[in-house]
DNA sequence: GTCTATAACGAGATAGAC
DNA sequence: GTCTATCTCGTTATAGAC
């Protein structure tokens, strides 16, 4: 068991895409270059394009891998014999994460930015999404069922309130820089959900 | 009561202003040029850099035409006699109105691009948000008095819920391009702070 | 895999005529 | 106010050497 990478991952090539992410969940796939790539990883312009022909190829595999972390995540979660509350909660901590590390969401960023991508990013757009809605729907109705979670209406309107109220206190909280302001959101949503605020709230 | 318009409120100023406000609100900040709105105004660049020196004025100039605009539609719900939680949907459907027209709301896009916003276009967009949150506490506060408004914590942090909420629904919505999503988050919403749904949704 | 060099284009901006 | 012409710079991308 030697090998941890994948084949075709090349060190240069993950650490690029490390970079690119960063940057365009902070900056937005419209602010940021190839150049601020190179210049952070100290290669030049036309290496970065042996790796990845063009910025949409780049912008891909940027949201392939967030998604197959993303999902991984999901799993990770999911794996633990907790009732769905609590899964809820660690799913709006993954957000909490992201938020604290001065970043936006890679996939909420590029839905802003949605109608100057190339076709197929959104495309890969649109299925983290979904990947999010359908684990969120399965979470919603096994919480409904087992008491832990109450829901007004469909577990698919639930879900799609649950990633646009976290997605929209990323958005709202970035101009404050203000963990707390994301927080707050979050808990409310919580307690919207489950009749308690989770564990994060004290007074 | 002839004259309708501010002073220096040309009809070349404000034409220039309709049409990057929408390329703003579809496609960012940093998605649109001086080309493009010369372009469709049927003008060359060099007579946009007249009526705004730089992108950056252009820029600001968008946010404060939005921020009134917005305001005077506050005020207008404001003014009528009817409950808070009426105000409140009412509220929502301002921002229903925007995507319906396939637009973002132009301080959620400038959120998103915040990074790379030029200081004074930051400090406008900021400005934008407080004024939200400081008519929504109004509304709130007011509704908890007479009882159409029902709060889990602070008016301060409700107000923050409802602004990251519909900002993201809007967001969320964009790929799919798709109405009732969004407005199926927002008839949440409005449960979640009268315990009615409002008028929206029928089944 | 990474480099130098350069092409090709678009962006924001300015000068000066009309 | 709007134009033509031009400038400078940044961005994406390619060719070909090492």
């Amino acid at each position: 068991m030697a090998a941890q990478r994948q084949p075709e991952q090349t060190e240069t090539r993950s650490a690029i895409l490390d970079i690119a992410e960063r940057l365009v969940q902070r900056r937005g796939f419209n602010g940021f270059s190839y150049a601020d790539v190179a210049a952070e990883l100290g290669i030049t312009k036309a290496a970065l394009h042996y790796h990845f022909p063009g910025k949409a190829e780049l912008g891909e595999a940027l949201i392939a891998r967030y998604a197959t972390r993303f999902g991984e995540a999901l799993e990770a979660i999911d794996s633990g014999d907790k009732p769905a509350s609590e899964k809820l909660q660690a799913y709006t901590d993954l957000y909490l994460t992201v938020f604290r590390d001065e970043r936006m969401c890679l996939c909420g960023m590029l839905a802003a930015e949605y109608a100057t991508l190339p076709d197929g990013m959104r495309q890969t757009v649109v299925r983290f999404f979904d990947q999010n809605y359908a684990w969120l729907v399965h979470q919603l109705e096994t919480g409904r069922g087992e008491g832990s979670i109450r829901l007004n209406g469909t577990a698919e309107a639930a879900a799609q309130m649950i990633v646009g109220t976290l997605e929209g206190a990323m958005l709202v909280a970035r101009p404050y820089g203000d963990t707390a302001r994301f927080e707050s959101v979050a808990s409310l949503l919580i307690t919207e959900f489950t009749g308690s605020n989770g564990s994060a709230r004290r007074r």
